[in-house]
DNA sequence: ACGGTGACGCTCA
DNA sequence: TTGAGCGCCACCG
């Protein structure tokens, strides 16, 4: 199993109403540094929707990319619960890497 | 083997 | 606080 597949694996377990970070994704892996790289992996994603790669945010809070567009990503989040204004979605959403330790 | 690419993150001005 | 600059890492030709 590669790095890509296990990064989708985690991305798999995020609830609905919940979102992560690239960076804490990046942790659970083991591979602290390697944030921009689960970015490329979630963005050739081809098991969407069931790997629900729109839960994954910028650790600063700010939305991210997204294959369909950034507007659509913001859609499908506030469909599902997550809040967001100026871009940026509520701190409270984040699992840490925790989460995915104990899952 | 090697260099280019990108849905990132941190630092510093 | 905001943005440019630079480092990072897996993947692919």
């Amino acid at each position: 199993m590669g790095f890509n597949e296990k990064v989708w694996e985690l991305a798999k377990k995020i609830p609905k109403g919940k979102v992560t970070t690239y960076k804490e994704i990046a942790f659970a892996l083991g591979s602290v540094n390697s944030s921009r790289a689960v970015g490329n992996a979630l963005n050739k994603n081809p098991y969407w929707p069931s790997v629900p790669c729109h839960r994954v945010v910028k650790s600063d809070y700010s939305i991210g990319g997204f294959s369909k567009g950034t507007e659509e990503k913001i859609k499908l989040l506030e469909k599902e619960g997550v809040k967001i204004k100026n871009h940026k979605i509520e701190p409270s959403k984040v699992i840490c890497r925790d989460f995915f330790r104990r899952n």
